[in-house]
DNA sequence: CATGAATGAGCCTTCATTCAT
DNA sequence: TATGAATGAAGGCTCATTCAT
């Protein structure tokens, strides 16, 4: 008896993941009112009932389009934390992962810039919402952790007043402003930025520098840091 | 006569100023869909009509309000391209004019995040969509020119095959990101990030200071050159 | 099961009907725009919504009026060209079917005449399209039928270089141009013509006549031929 | 004063001239809703409300167009009726001028096919719609006359209880029926009728022969008349 | 009389959501 | 639970007509 419903529960949540499957690039490509509850129906050759079975309208769907963006992220996080190295080499790979998530589910950064202006969050119940701001915290607390690390093994001294927290800040908003930019800019090559992911690398890195974590750039062999995470860390990503 | 006419030309670009003034918070505070065209009729106790007498479609309002935006913030970073200073200073005077931007007119910002995502483009006039092309180029190239007089004046030296726009696109993506998450995330204190306008600012300086962009904030009183900015640029703003 | 999915796809298809019949004249009376979605909703009580799940636009609902019509008039003149007599008097029955279809149901006279002028081609589906091509075919197909009977029973002697689908088209166009100068002028009897359909009648048959086809009219007992017609062929209708 | 009031009242006609001739393609091409006021106003570089000064409604224009197709067709039929020839040649004239009215103005062709349908009536003036059943008793009066003088010349023998207007009334149902086929109809090479000018003169003419209006068909070189009143009648038309 | 901005009713169409089967 | 037809509130846009200047 408790296998079958465990059956089921296995069921629901594999059709949960394909209505979410079908929504994401409808979301991603066409924005808020390209997400039409008629056409994922259609692809998914159901009813649109059945849909509203498992989500309770559309608002739904977008925001849990969103935690799996999340918790893909924060996969991604995770694994970059426990690259073998030095405290900026590990912040390194946390950059470099921030930089494949990109790549690898543009769907999946697109569908968060939506949530980001839409007035979604009304419709939704107070459960999801909780689930939003827990996954944002632990990716947070992912980079912090280095951080932290940063500072506890003296790698990194933070001016008076300046919490690790800032640090991430600074360096989430470089990189989402980025990444943002990139994908909604299709003139940067006009305005002068041919290789705009080398140069947030590049402006990232600067930045620690400018804070002063050890070891700084002159003395980082940049490009070997990175083949060793491509192979060490994200080996199936980059393939 | 003459005069009538001019009057009557007056009245009209009244009228579309309010339309935007009207539309901007709509679109700002809920997006792409709060925009609509009943609501603006209603709130401005016109008929839709004379909207359409104005604006050919929808999309349309969208960019006039994007190009009002970045006019705006164009007369803004151009009065701090002026400030009397070292190039570092200048280049403060332009970060403090951004951050002022987002203060003084969220909402503007808000209708910019916008434009970049939904698909207007297609249902506009190519010589609006250049407008907005060269506003782009217009702002971009005022920070430019101050990166270059920095390199001129031997105060900057870029790293090999680092372009001045490289080092714009670094700051631009960050603070731009910043108030974007800044604007949207309304719990940023639960994320232990309690300043964040004050944490951009320094993230921006360690950067620069990454590039060894002279004078380094430690030979700079930053708070010292902020007030000046504001008394002999912003007073205005600033009241 | 199959019983009950039976009776949904009835009830759609009744509505369909229904939907059809509510438009007839409505499109007939007031002509392309006198047509609207709004006013079929309101006349079967029903949401428009639910028309649009029917059909997709305005204009498909024109073009299934227009089929519906050509079907009808099509029935009519298969079972007129069946009635037992001389090609002649085969030819009087469609004829007489032609004059039974404007009277017994001059909506679908109307609609005919509007589908040609106006723009609706364009957003109707090619499927559609080429199903009232086909009826258009058909249609003539069966008058031309008798007309090569008569030919080959050596009732009718075609002039040098006239073709079966020539002759066709005089009757064609000049019922069709009687009929529609009957419906849209109101007065015809001022002009001095009182009884236009029997004036129809005998024009054509003079034409006959003057292409020589056999039994000349002066050999035919025309009112006992379509009292035989009206008995034998359209008894339902004439009743 | 009176001369300048003549002025005045050509300089009205004319525009009133120059507003029908901006209508009538627009109507004719694009239907109902194709003639808009707004763009008539722009094509005349005049405004609306000029208009309006002229025509009470958009359909009194309809009716004004109207009105000037009539008249033009009327002056072809008086000019072809005074043909000198025989009274069947005569008739043959007013046949001519149909074609050559269809074939030179189909716009005006096209308004009249509109005004049938359209329920434009209830909104023109008393006025206005009896010029139009003027103009039409005009047309066929002329028509008319050419049968009578036939009848009169022993030409023409009616059958018992037919009377002169019905056999106008054939004539006129089968050459205007043809002309809007042809007008609306763009495959009726599909259907095999590859030259329907023709064969309408044809038909039209077997008509006549079966009414036994002499000379009959066979006993006239149809060609040869044809040529003769292009030459003494339509030499202007049919350079 | 000319102008043309303002009007507002009206139209076609879309789509999230419900609910009877 | 699945279905999908029905719903109906919006939404974008058009255009004949009016009227103050």
């Amino acid at each position: 008896m408790k296998c079958s419903l465990t059956q089921k529960q296995l069921e629901i949540h594999e059709r949960e993941k394909r209505i979410l499957a079908v929504s994401r690039p409808m979301l991603a490509e066409q924005g808020y009112h390209g997400l039409n509850m008629d056409r994922i129906a259609e692809k998914l050759q159901q009813s649109k009932g059945t849909i509203y079975n498992h989500f309770a309208c559309k608002e739904e769907i977008i925001i849990a389009l969103a935690i799996e963006t999340m918790e893909k992220r924060i996969d991604l996080f995770q694994r970059a934390a426990m690259f073998r190295g030095n405290s900026r080499e590990r912040f390194q790979a946390i950059g470099f992962a921030a930089e494949l998530f990109v790549k690898l589910y543009p769907h999946h950064f697109g569908v968060e810039q939506i949530i980001r202006s839409a007035s979604i969050w009304d419709k939704t119940s107070e459960k999801r919402r909780s689930v939003v701001k827990l996954c944002e915290h632990r990716c947070i607390g992912i980079v912090v952790g280095v951080v932290l690390d940063a500072i506890s093994q003296g790698d990194l001294e933070l001016p008076c007043g300046y919490k690790p927290e800032d640090l991430v800040f600074g360096v989430w908003a470089q990189t989402s402003g980025a990444y943002s930019i990139i994908a909604t800019n299709d003139s940067l090559h006009e305005l002068g930025i041919s290789e705009p992911f080398s140069v947030v690398r590049q402006s990232v890195n600067r930045q620690l520098d400018g804070f002063g974590w050890k070891p700084l750039s002159k003395d980082l062999d940049l490009d070997a840091v990175i083949k060793r995470i491509e192979k060490e860390v994200f080996a199936d990503e980059c393939r």
